[in-house]
DNA sequence: TTGACTTGGTACTGAAGAATACCATAATCG
DNA sequence: CGATTATGGTATTCTTCAGTACCAAGTCAA
């Protein structure tokens, strides 16, 4: 009834490719905020327009539609996380770039809904769990250890397992603040507290790598 | 069926207490397992025996049982996780512990099983997430955090937030690898694995908070 | 303009599963 | 031993929701 002017009392119809993308954007939202098996498809109808038989024509069904999206939504989501350290400043430059860009990532609420959903939906969809795996978390280790690596190279840090550094470090600026929120036992840190935690972090881990004169 | 012998056909009944720690266990398994959503009451009956009525008189319904077991649940599979540092050992050694004890207890499969019923129905129950934090992660953290302080009195590291201090350590054995654990992507890692964790862990974060001379 | 095709909206079907009703029987007590 | 109560087992109801069928109304092409 929304789209219809009160007299002439059209339905408007959209092309095949806007009603497409319509349902996949209602569907992310529906199925970001509340899993898999909590969403039903006529709340996503209901958000996108048409009819149920669109999801079937164009995705074949709940399956088909959810796994349409998961993939593209989990690297588009992730994208901030995978940013490239800048290989020019110095190693603690680098790492409080690093690690402010990650924790905010990390901490936006489509990537807190994105973990969330990987948690739970992992389980019936393990592409979902390894797409958000590789596109996130993994991906900023990669990146990171190749920091490590160079920082080796230039003599800057003792010789270690850049990988397993990398892992550490990640998992670090991943900790028990993160966890609180992942829960909803709290509500996500402004810009000073998450300052708070990179800067330790940083301090911390840079220190106990470095090589000492 | 299964309980009749075959001529005299008796029932055996169990009393009140044995039929409702039976189904308390069954229900453990079962929910512990799969989760809330996807745990049908008809699963738990045939494990624990008796019929559907008894779940309603015990508990009330299925919330009732859920609820019934969180809290006590959690509290229970974690207690490894609660233990105490040594502070006699000097505090390499507290710390080498604490993290062995805390990475074997996290990635053993009930702690890994009740993390995710955590973060799954966390959303549906907050009791769990809650009762979850502080009786696992919250409390190790805590625990960490008198470690650091006396340390810190004996003036064996540098002055800091033995509280956020600990939270980071915590954070940094819930790594990576921890993570693609938990997204079953992987297995479990043996004793050698979680070694190499826990000493690179402790040798990182030490040595980053360890005054110098 | 008209007929073929597509899409929107609604109604129906079937399955899963929680909650409830009912009956027969075991346990308990007078 | 018989009456009362509680329990086990089964059948039934009720709700939710994915999947499908169907009709009407819009769109497009000849």
């Amino acid at each position: 009834m929304t789209k219809m002017n009160c007299v002439s009392r059209k339905k408007k119809r959209l092309s095949a490719e806007q009603r497409y993308e319509r349902l996949l954007k209602a569907a992310t939202g529906e199925f970001l905020e509340k899993g898999y098996a909590a969403t039903n498809l006529d709340d996503i109808i209901s958000r996108a327009g048409g009819s149920r038989r669109s999801i079937y024509t164009h995705f074949g069904g709940k399956e088909g539609l959810f796994q349409a999206l998961v993939t593209q939504v989990a690297t588009q989501i992730l994208a901030p996380v995978r940013q490239e350290p800048d290989k020019n400043k110095n190693l603690k430059e680098s790492l409080l770039c690093f690690a402010n860009r990650l924790v905010a990532a990390l901490l936006s609420p489509p990537a807190l809904d994105l973990s969330r959903l990987a948690l739970i939906d992992g389980v019936r969809f393990p592409e979902l769990a390894k797409a958000y795996f590789e596109a996130g978390p993994g991906a900023a280790a990669s990146s990171l250890a190749v920091l490590f690596d160079l920082a080796m190279e230039r003599g800057e840090i003792v010789h270690l397992d850049s990988r397993l550094a990398a892992r550490l470090f990640v998992g670090m600026l991943r900790d028990n603040l993160y966890l609180q929120v992942l829960l909803r036992l709290r509500e996500p840190p402004e810009q000073e507290e998450r300052e708070e935690l990179v800067s330790n972090a940083v301090e911390i881990f840079l220190n106990g790598i470095t090589r000492q004169e």
